[in-house]
DNA sequence: CTCGGTGCAAAAGTTTTGCAATATG
DNA sequence: CATATTGCAAAACTTTTGCACCGAG
């Protein structure tokens, strides 16, 4: 974890950037709630136990610098309100998503399944491809069971 | 055009709501900019031409009801602010995207190339997919284009 | 008459910005 | 000392809501 930090200071001051205080804060929060895809307002509340006077503005701008170097992501699940999510180092891609519409859960597939793709658009398109996006909405498996369950109970 | 209209006329009265004229106004002009991607504001200004008194919350409401009834999409593709599509009758799952980070240009993949994606969801994850949403940023044939030609002049 | 739908204005929520103060090298 | 960074508050922006009113059935 801390080896994370490291790495992350050496890209920041490869760019001209400081690793302050506020912005290891908000790194070292974003890297223990990684499977949390916190927004805005939840970095911030967490970040205070570390360091009580820190400004939203502060972590609104740390979040910002920090997706422009594509050290997290900011994605935007259609809440109004981005959340974001450390990019761990082997995954130079986005992660896909499942978004349950019952529970609101967010399952992370790690695996990138889209290189056929990527290379056909590029050939196809004569799109170059940086980064992609995947998400899939619909019923996660405990949402699944419940209903299935109820409409058991419904027939007996 | 009108048979577009009429079919959604129909899926509205369905669910037991009424296409009043600023419905059918906010219908028409996502009809008739249906590659644009628009914001509510740009929906909102188009739609004051055919419907000049339409308030802007009645915009809002008329879009929220047709993501609702899943006759547009709203998408966010991270600037603040939805982005409104109407879905084509023959496309029950939303289309995907090519983001052009430099000029902002987004074209549309109609194909729809993630069956076989979901089917292994619904094995390996227990989870129902009801619908997807895949967006490729990058660089389009236009801006990587002048990229080269820059390129060319800069070593000439 | 009833009730869904509307327009307006106010409110709510998220994100950005101006600016003076502060920290850092 | 020069400059990046911060905290605070105000501003900007998008979206939602309360409410009185309108209009079709």
């Amino acid at each position: 974890m801390d080896e994370n930090i490291g790495r992350i200071n050496r890209q920041l001051l490869n760019k001209g950037y400081k690793l302050t205080p506020q912005r290891e804060a908000t790194l070292r929060v974003l890297l223990e709630n990684e499977r949390d895809h916190l927004n805005a307002e939840e970095v911030f509340m967490l970040v205070k136990d570390k360091y009580p006077n820190i400004g939203l503005a502060t972590v609104y701008r740390s979040l910002e610098l920090l997706s422009e170097l594509h050290i997290v992501e900011k994605i935007n699940f259609g809440d109004g309100g981005a959340r974001f999510d450390l990019r761990s180092e082997d995954q130079p891609h986005m992660h896909h998503h499942l978004i349950c519409t019952r529970c609101g859960a967010v399952e992370e597939i790690k695996d990138d399944w889209l290189m056929p793709m990527e290379n056909r658009i590029e050939r196809e398109f004569g799109f170059t491809v940086l980064d992609h996006r995947l998400d899939f909405q619909g019923i996660c498996k405990e949402c699944g069971a419940k209903e299935r369950e109820k409409d058991c109970k419904a027939v007996s």
